[in-house]
RNA sequence: CGCGGGGUAGAGCAGUUGGUAGCUCGUCAGGCUCAUAACCUGAAGGCCGUUGGUUCGAGUCCAACCCCCGCAACCA
């Protein structure tokens, strides 16, 4: 195998509810990318999965009367279908409960870590609510929501991680071997720290905490999520049973996180990873989050999105168009079905849709879809194509999206500017030409959106006569370059993206 | 109090090293008929949060202030 290779995680998901629709957008970005860094040829591992273990899990499952691991079965479930569903190409879905490879990972973790004496014997100072059963953090209690509840204010034995240790590494890490993308979220991270890191729990009491890892040589302590859920990005590729896999796979090229657990992954794992001797990920990608309707997501207020529901309605592509489209990648972004709607309409059927419809037609009717000749304009510049490279380097996969759209607004411009339905009452050549230039750009679309919607892209060249995108044989430059042959022949025309009425 | 982000046409956003303010959607008016009543062209609409400063000239630099959002460490 002589493929370059690509890592791309997402962070795991917390199995104690169901799919958020954040969840997907993280999905989304990861899958965009994954699928753009095959186009280039690369072997792409792909990892998600979902964290299981904690308190929170365990005592929702005894509410459902169910045992913790028949609990967490069902919600990872629901999120692999949700993968699934949204067309995510990933490689490998880990959990944290995974005994195989998961727990000897973790535990390989924790005692090269203590053997070099980062971990030590410390006290957790914290608020306990006894009611849930759970650590809360003091901003919780200041919060209100545990006025009605018991909290104590305990202070137990907990094993800590030496994080302090590691403060001018994960200066000089930072915006250098770690890239944080958008820059500025690196910057807050850089503030933070700038009078030193303070060290963090590993682990809890066993008695306190009955679902998780245990600690290797003190069955009193089970880890906490820190030490538990960050190792997965090395566990899934064989940290603790495959050498060969590791060797190949990290550093993780990038590492796509929500801006909630930014100081996890730009302080705590680096930490840990340097700590182990690892390299760090070359890039840690923060995305942002989404607001319905201009506020922010909530059960009180009964605004929340499900992913599901979207698809259901608009398809799955118009889904990830929606997500990867019309949310900024770096920033907050705002759903609303009215914006959903206009999006589908104006984008999808209006702009795409409509192109491929009418380009279709154009070429039936002037030469029954058998190719005459090869194009002689090219409406898709070398330079567009460059742009759509440089976003995708950069991650951003919205203007990404959006310079290709500009592409599709071309073509439609082009259509109106050359009209083939009326050269060719004098010129038939030059109409055939205009359409065969139209087509060519078309499929070459097929290739430059595919990252965002596959599944149209495949129909659309399932329309051209050509099959569909084999990322283990492609040849990004000839797939874009290469014309449709002379005597090629086109399919039949189909709608993409039918109007939807609301 | 502190740190970070943001305040630009009705809405959502771009605006590189300072030099006549742009894009998408929406609105209005034309054009076209190949197309999913789709498409194309044009127009209207902005004291670029406030005040002061630097400059021949500032959305773009400096200062102060106002408003919105996030973070404020164990939230899994």
């Amino acid at each position: 195998m002589d493929k370059q290779k690509f890592y791309i995680t997402t962070s795991i998901a917390y199995a104690n509810a169901a799919p958020h629709i954040g969840f997907a957008l993280e999905l989304l970005i990861a899958d965009s990318i994954a699928r753009y860094q095959r186009l280039l040829g690369k072997d792409v591992y792909f990892l998600t999965g979902t964290d299981e273990h904690g308190i929170k899990i365990y005592n929702t499952a005894q509410t459902k009367g169910l045992s913790p691991q028949q609990f967490v079965d069902e919600i990872s479930n629901e999120f692999k279908e949700l993968a699934s569903k949204l067309n995510i190409s990933y490689t490998d879905f880990i959990r944290t409960t995974d005994r195989n490879r998961h727990w000897p990972a973790a535990q390989r973790v924790w005692s090269q870590l203590a053997t070099k004496g980062d971990i030590y014997l410390g006290h957790y100072q914290g608020y306990y609510c006894v009611n849930d059963e759970a650590y809360i953090t003091e901003t919780d209690y200041k919060s209100g929501a545990y006025d009605n509840k018991t909290v104590i204010e305990l202070s137990e034995d907990n094993y800590m991680f030496k994080l302090s240790n590691y403060t001018s590494e994960l200066q000089s890490a930072i915006g250098n071997t770690l890239q944080v993308v958008p820059a500025h979220r690196g910057k807050e991270i850089l503030n933070f720290i700038k009078d030193g890191a303070s060290d963090v729990s590993f682990s809890r009491q066993q008695d306190k905490l009955p679902w998780g890892i245990p600690v290797p040589d003190d069955n009193n302590h089970v880890m906490y999520v820190w030490s538990d859920a960050l190792t997965n990005y090395i566990s899934a590729i064989g940290y603790a049973d495959d050498e060969t896999k590791f060797n190949r796979y990290w550093p993780a090229d990038v590492q796509v996180i929500g801006k909630d657990i930014l100081r996890f992954h730009a302080m705590i794992w680096p930490a840990m990873l340097t700590g182990l001797g690892l390299q760090l990920p070359r890039n840690l990608l923060v995305h942002g989050f989404i607001t319905s309707s201009g506020q922010k997501m909530s059960k009180s207020i009964g605004n929340v999105v499900s992913p599901n529901d979207l698809i259901d309605v608009y398809g799955v592509d118009a889904t990830r168009y929606y997500l990867l489209a019309a949310i900024p990648t770096f920033d907050d972004g705002d759903y609303s079905p009215t914006r959903m709607q206009e999006v589908y309409t104006s984008n999808l059927a209006n702009d795409l849709g409509n192109l491929v419809s009418r380009v279709m037609t154009l070429a039936n009717k002037n030469f029954d879809g058998i190719i005459p000749q090869t194009p002689d304009h090219h409406i898709l510049t070398d330079e567009s194509i460059a742009t759509w490279h440089q976003y995708f380097e950069e991650f951003a996969i919205d203007k990404a999206i959006g310079s290709v759209w500009e592409v599709v607004r071309n073509c439609n411009a082009y259509v109106d500017a050359t009209k083939p339905w009326e050269l060719s009452k004098t010129d038939q050549n030059a109409a055939n030409q205009a359409i065969v230039n139209l087509l060519h750009t078309i499929k070459q679309l097929s290739v430059l959106l595919y990252p965002i919607i596959p599944d149209t892209c495949n129909q659309i060249r399932h329309q051209i006569g050509l099959h569909p995108i084999n990322t283990d044989t492609i040849s990004l430059d000839s797939e874009l370059h290469a014309s449709l042959p002379v005597g090629h022949q086109l399919s039949t025309s189909k709608i993409l993206f039918p109007r939807i009425e609301t």
